[in-house]
DNA sequence: CCAGGCGCCGTTATCGCTAAACCATGCGAC
DNA sequence: GTCGCATGGTTTAGCGATAACGGCGCCTGG
């Protein structure tokens, strides 16, 4: 408009003030509706300010009132489809609460959860949402000492903090691998990430194990990947392992998107799903409705979780209450296409 | 570790200046690297900082220092893989700047782009990365008096604030226009979003019929979509449009997404891929390279584009030098085998 | 007619940290 | 011996807002 690109210092109350022959405290009041001032004063502000074109300085009115209206929110990666989603939901609830996500991301490096940590909490959060339940001794130091709400996400399968939303990746595991067993596979393979720090994966992993082990079954074959698009990898590694492994009859993946890429090849390769071979993956993303044949999966509740975990903080930076909720939601077996009906 | 989790109140550079007995300034230039101080002071200090568990407050550091180590970044969605690979790219470059990216989403919205950026702007970043060149008055006046340095990212096709990093859609459109005119098809048809706001679909299209009237053609149908799982949106499309208008020769998509859905359609319907129909997207997701066929694509450089952006904020940072730079990437066609060889 | 309350607005004192200026040593050079 | 200067630290004065309180009219009720 005005051209006004580098003005020699950036506007503040006091500008504002002078500008509209009232107090700082008047104009701070009017900007925050906060105290009562006349209709007549508070025109004559808002005027100024808009005129001026002033933004409220959050820095110093956050120090000088000790409340900030920002939420941590720390989730290991955003390659795939899953924390976006999270990511949405916490917006979503967060929207009108006058809080403020911000996020950081860890590429599930626990240095780096560290580090990521450390400087959000140095801007005084009003809450944390992190993911998952394992953290180094300093993060979870960190987070105990922070005297603001914490909220772990995703899993439940552990020792929470203070509060947790999320799912049982364990059982998750373990009520594919009956659902399995009980459409009658035997030879089952599992195909996942090569990811150390992915707890949730190894925990489903670990489930689905102890589920074949009830029927008196191991796994048959392992394949691992990182990096890389998923749904090739997907194509790469159900190739791999069939050719190991011949006599396989069911594949388990650590995600959908690898399991849509097995799902592909399989398809191409003219191999008989589900009857001669099952699949099924994990998550529920929505890109498995426009494949030629749905896969089948569960649902990781990646939306609600998001959204519950909003409302603890929210919640608590209304009331002021601190006390550790534990919210478990329980995904559901989507069989899709690909498991044979027992 | 030792269940301080409702310590009385948050520690300050106080309370390690008394527990390591120096003072304040001491402290402050020890934690932050900065000045002359005896190693025996600074251990000491480290030390005691350690085992309070101190994490400084940066909301007075930057009040003090009229620094702030934060960009803020802001895209319209996350829910497509475009945007997150951005961020990805931002992360990247700024990792050891110094420099920490935050996020914020508008939902292709002007109303919640101003919003976002108020908020932003409101915590004095050392600079901002805002997707397009599409802004209301409001937010334009905001970005130019903010004094930092803009740069708008995705997109050069108009009129820049101040720093600019992307690729002309416009062009993109065009070109893949020519080389499809190039591979002889003339019944063409586009699919894309519904969404009036984002600006750079449009400009694909515009420049996409411009490369077909070059030819003397233009667009024998079109269809649009909005919401939903864009793979399902994909095939859902292609079969109207080919149903409402069998004899095209050749669907243009908005996006690989919905791209790839088409492409399946076809592939289950047996519908001879390229010869009969050729089919391009647009972005170079790698999802593509697990589907059955290749779909011809363009990349939209996205992690190049976030990395460029944030070099150019960081480089600012640094030098204090303030100057609008546009760098104009050059996406290259992917022909894939989606398009007949001509 | 005056105490008390309310509406409206200003004054003062921080909030926790850092920039900048300022001091106290000790040590070598002349 | 004295000056100069580096080294290692302290003191002082804000940064730009808000909390808390106070004061001044004016109205109302007893």
């Amino acid at each position: 408009m005005n051209g006004q690109v580098g003005s020699r210092r950036t506007l503040t109350l006091r500008d504002v003030s002078e500008a509209s022959g009232v107090s700082e405290m008047t104009v701070s009041r009017v900007l925050r509706n906060r105290g009562d001032v006349s209709e007549s004063t508070r025109e004559r502000v808002l005027e100024a300010a808009r005129r001026l074109g002033y933004v409220p300085n959050k820095i110093a009115g956050a120090l000088a009132s000790q409340r900030v209206n920002l939420v941590a929110v720390i989730v290991p990666s955003l390659s795939n489809l899953v924390f976006p989603e999270v990511l949405s939901g916490i917006s979503e609830e967060l929207e009108d609460s006058g809080l403020q996500p911000v996020f950081g991301v860890t590429n599930y490096s626990a240095e780096r959860e560290e580090a990521v940590l450390y400087e959000m909490l140095s801007w005084r959060p009003s809450g944390v949402i992190i993911a998952g339940l394992e953290h180094s001794d300093a993060a979870r130091a960190m987070l105990q000492n922070a005297g603001i709400p914490i909220v772990e996400i995703m899993d439940v399968d552990g020792e929470a903090i203070d509060s947790v939303v999320g799912i049982s990746h364990r059982r998750a595991g373990l009520e594919m691998a009956r659902a399995i067993v009980r459409a009658g596979y035997r030879r089952i393979g599992f195909l996942g990430t090569k990811m150390p720090h992915d707890h949730r994966a190894r925990k489903r992993m670990e489930g689905f194990e102890a589920g074949l082990a009830e029927a008196g079954l191991e796994l048959a074959d392992r394949e691992f990947y990182s990096g890389g698009s998923a749904l090739l990898k997907g194509r790469e590694m159900t190739e791999a392992i069939l050719k190991r492994t011949p006599d396989l009859d069911f594949l388990y993946y650590s995600n959908d998107m690898i399991g849509a890429g097995g799902l592909l090849y399989c398809l191409d390769k003219g191999i008989g799903v589900p009857e001669r071979l099952g699949l099924a993956g994990f998550n529920g993303v929505d890109l498995l409705d426009g494949l030629p044949r749905r896969l089948a999966t569960m649902d990781a509740c990646r939306r609600e979780i998001g959204r519950r975990a909003a409302a603890i903080i929210a919640g608590h930076s209304e009331t002021g209450l601190i006390g550790g909720e534990r919210v478990e939601l329980t995904p559901v077996l989507q069989p899709g296409d690909t498991i044979r009906v027992a």
